[in-house]
DNA sequence: TATTGTTATACTCTATAACTATA
DNA sequence: TATAGTTATAGAGTATAACAATA
């Protein structure tokens, strides 16, 4: 394996022979978010390897149309926070794969409210509990009040 | 403005005309991570609105540099989580506007070390105060106290 | 054999704007 | 005139693999 890139599992990012000074910059909030958001998804990646391939983005997407149905096309990718023309190639494949279906609401028809379909909810139900068991930072990191604390922080200063 | 996007600027990502419910969904960290992430950038690139284009990774680099002389390329790859061929097209180019400098050292000579030039360091000086003194979040949803406990405990997830 | 950096390729994500059909 | 969704295009970011030079 010469050129595998070793996926990196050290718990450290710049921990190994060679360290790094981050100084002020491993202050700031935005360059911390952005490496956690980098290690919570290899860690995604990594408790999913080998499994079906299903990506965080749409597994998110099929969970909030269970849990809203006919929900509207744009208020998701508002929630989301991703553009609109990203959302329609996102929602179009998974219609296209079978799992959503789209109707155009009467009072609206402008709009395009989405429903899962019966195999969308059986993929649901395939990866629904491994994927929101699966708890980021489990690993000795942080205790489970540290999570809960960090996930109440996190809630408050997206206004959630 | 038919088609401005409206860059969005409401303090909640889903509070609107249309609420949507995130369920269990909102309580996992990798799904937070990534829209505190997603907000962080938003402030960070309305907070650098009109000024010189720094984008984020190139400014967090050059701050490396200067605080680590001489840091190795994969060093810095490593621990900004990003892939070496990435980082090669970076540095790269950063080298091409005259801001950092590439040297071969002598005990290894595969390796390529990284220094700031006269005109890296300029540039430096003129957005670290505002890059570094950019407070996300400070827009009164965390008090300055839950900032710093939301910067512990990210910097104790990330072993940092 | 392994590692550092490089190049090339492809795929995802994102940003932007113009377009349609509705409102 | 504005909005919801669509389409097209371009640009980042990323992943992967093969390669040369060096260890």
């Amino acid at each position: 394996m010469p050129e595998a890139e070793a996926r990196a599992r050290s718990p450290a990012p710049g921990r190994g022979e060679d360290s790094i000074d981050f100084g002020p910059v491993g202050q700031t909030l935005g360059f911390l978010l952005r490496l956690a958001q980098l290690e919570a998804f290899r860690e995604f990646f990594d408790a999913f390897e080998g499994r079906e391939a299903i990506r965080p983005g749409e597994a998110t997407v099929l969970l909030l149309i269970e849990i809203n149905p006919g929900i509207r096309q744009g208020v998701l990718a508002k929630a989301l926070m991703i553009k609109r023309a990203h959302m329609t190639k996102m929602v179009r494949a998974m219609e296209e794969a079978g799992l959503v279906e789209r109707t155009v609401p009467e009072d609206d028809r402008r709009s395009i409210e989405l429903h899962l379909t019966g195999p969308g909810r059986a993929q649901l139900d395939r990866f629904r509990d491994h994927f929101l068991g699966h708890e980021v930072g489990a690993e000795s990191r942080l205790t489970p009040r540290e999570r809960a604390e960090l996930r109440r922080l996190l809630r408050k200063f997206l206004a959630l």
